[in-house]
DNA sequence: ACGCTGCCTTGACACTGTCAAGACACTTTG
DNA sequence: CAAAGTGTCTTGACAGTGTCAAGGCAGCGT
């Protein structure tokens, strides 16, 4: 046994169900034409992964470290304000979604990926931290509260799967919503307002 | 032409799509199975609904009304008080999302549905009036303004769809979430605290 | 030199959604 | 009343899907 540094087919079979899906959507990324895409036969990509979704957990990977990527590239091209930053994340996790449906739907939504497989972790809890550090201003008395940060992670995810970016293309309701901004600016208002001290978490 | 009372096979197969998806999620939930389901041959459906597609649609529209009946009782139970009716409504939101974890699938989710179909735009915005109605106590200087409507549905749809419901099955993270309630105190302070003036937005 | 183990191909299976053609009952029309 | 037509459902077929079993074939260790 060689370990041949790790077959580079496994890799080209990632890559090439990536460009399906960017290409295609979903309905596109088959494990068939995956293999047809990567030059081998349709049989081939049950040597490298367990199935389909073994596949697309491991693009699942590939997606979480391109997403960590964005939304720290988002907070550092932000000033050196804390709102500004913490905006800048979640303006970065904006634009990763709308540009990048397929890698989001892979992340977060597709039931067939095997989240909890330990190849995830590293990335998807990277991105976690880099958007706990931008929550950290605003939520000095308690180190161990994760209030803010579950806030502004379903804040932001709700709105990107709910399309209400307007920088997104699947547009359905016909009011325009109100910018991002605008609702991270109040969630983070009652953190910042010291008049009115935090109730107990209940 | 008869009209024949618009047939009843449509709606039984319909319910027969129903309990295939609560029965085993949205994998079981087949064209020909629930044809089968229904007693009648696998092409019967073609001449009720416009293809797959076309019956998840159909079920999206009775899953939505539904879905409203939930959070309508949830906002009635609750007390008077205007945040208690609030958090019932979102209370609602979330206890469907995980009881009927494939009917929320259906709704926001599945990308066969065909949204934008007029036989959902009913039921779907009868949810949202519910859901605004529950916001108006608290956005009482322009009628107009949807920012906190907005950053409400987003932010129990994150919640829910990032699987931090407490109550509901799918967890994934170690540390144990902060109950929904205290996420939405904190972003209700905001509107209900008269000594911060909201900025305009933005 | 032999055998073995990883990698890949070929072929098959059950299953999916969709289409075309026909059977049958019922209404409408001549 | 008979003929034509229409809506509803069945049967059969097709391409495409994921998955499994069997075999070929190179490179390695003994």
């Amino acid at each position: 046994m060689v370990m041949s540094e790790t077959s580079t087919l496994r890799d080209t079979l990632i890559d090439a169900g990536l460009a399906l899906l960017d290409e295609g959507g979903m309905a596109a990324l088959t494990l068939r034409r995956t293999a047809a895409r990567a030059g081998v036969s349709h049989a081939a990509p049950a040597h490298h992964f367990d199935g389909l979704p073994g596949l697309l957990t491991a693009m699942s990977a590939r997606a979480f470290h391109i997403f960590a990527d964005a939304i720290f590239a988002g907070r550092e091209a932000a000033g050196p304000d804390p709102f500004d930053r913490l905006l800048g994340t979640c303006q970065g996790y904006l634009t990763f979604a709308s540009a990048h449906k397929g890698l989001f739907h892979l992340m977060f939504i597709s039931p067939e990926v095997n989240r909890g497989d330990p190849a995830l972790t590293p990335h998807s809890s990277r991105a976690y931290m880099i958007l706990r550090e931008a929550c950290l201003p605003f939520a000095p008395h308690n180190a161990t509260d994760t209030v803010l940060e579950t806030a502004v992670w379903s804040l932001v995810h709700g709105y990107a799967a709910l399309g209400f970016d307007p920088t997104g293309l699947t547009r359905r309701t016909f009011v325009i919503p109100p910018p991002f901004e605008a609702l991270l600016r109040e969630l983070v208002k009652a953190w910042q307002n010291p008049l009115a001290p935090r109730t107990d978490t209940r």
